[in-house]
DNA sequence: ATTACTATTGACTATCATTCTCAATAGTGT
DNA sequence: ACACTATTGAGAATGATAGTCAATAGTAAT
């Protein structure tokens, strides 16, 4: 029933293209910070909006970071998950099959259907290690 | 340095055993509903200070929920995960060892310090399957 | 008990990310 | 070019959580 059309829009392309060049996981705010200093009038709601529409159309993953705020990141095929750095955002794309499995085999033996999961891992990547013991 | 001797006062004991009381994990706010629903005249800002202090000291879990919420929990000892269900909220620690070294194995081979994880499962659990077949 | 000290409280305000509203704008197919 | 409507942007609204500060109430010593 809805059955809306979409349309391809600057600000779309804009924001997809933000995130391609962005290193780890970015917020919607920083997002728009950089368009706004690239000289870009998008709006910050517009960002939000082409934010989610990337997302549910897999060309983007979100997490959460620890202070609830909600990044994004371009991403590749599949499902996978990730490894970040606490302190600079880097990201590394990480493989978890067995763990997958694991998820879902103590879901069902736990009578639980349609699982899903959250795996992430955080760290201090080794270049921001070298910063602290400045 | 900072040297503060915590005091006892029945506001952290009700949000204590309102959390003990609680199946699954709840919000704070809920927490708070329930206490005045009870007849208490706790402060909201209350019932999130006493959380956060049962969190530091390891009386309670926290996680984040889909929306974004902060979500407490009253738990066991040790470090372990949970499997929650999405509609009613219940709640089943599980163990992942495996997980865990996992985990750190990955963190590690990348070059990054001071791992720490993120693992959680959701799915819907077998009353609430009924439920929805209705 | 009384007192002095200060951690804690509660009502309120502030913050901050995210979402909503709605009139104005701009893709899209004809 | 034209109509149709998805999308935009500015700002207001929401909602969770944190900060402020005077008043209150644990606590230990008297």
């Amino acid at each position: 029933m809805p059955e809306t059309i979409k349309r391809n829009t600057w600000q779309k392309s804009a924001v997809r293209h933000a995130l391609s060049e962005a290193i780890g996981f970015v917020s919607a705010q920083q997002l728009h910070l950089v368009l706004k200093n690239h000289g870009s009038s998008i709006g910050l709601a517009t960002v939000y909006r082409a934010l989610n529409d990337l997302v549910s159309s897999g060309e983007a993953d979100s997490l959460q970071s620890a202070e609830g705020e909600l990044l994004y990141r371009k991403c590749g095929e599949g499902h996978h998950h990730h490894l970040i750095c606490r302190s600079c955002g880097q990201t590394v794309e990480i493989e978890a099959e067995k763990v997958e499995s694991w998820a879902d085999q103590v879901a069902k033996s736990h009578g639980f259907s349609s699982p899903s999961h959250t795996i992430d891992i955080f760290g201090t990547c080794g270049r921001c290690q070298k910063k602290v013991a400045k």
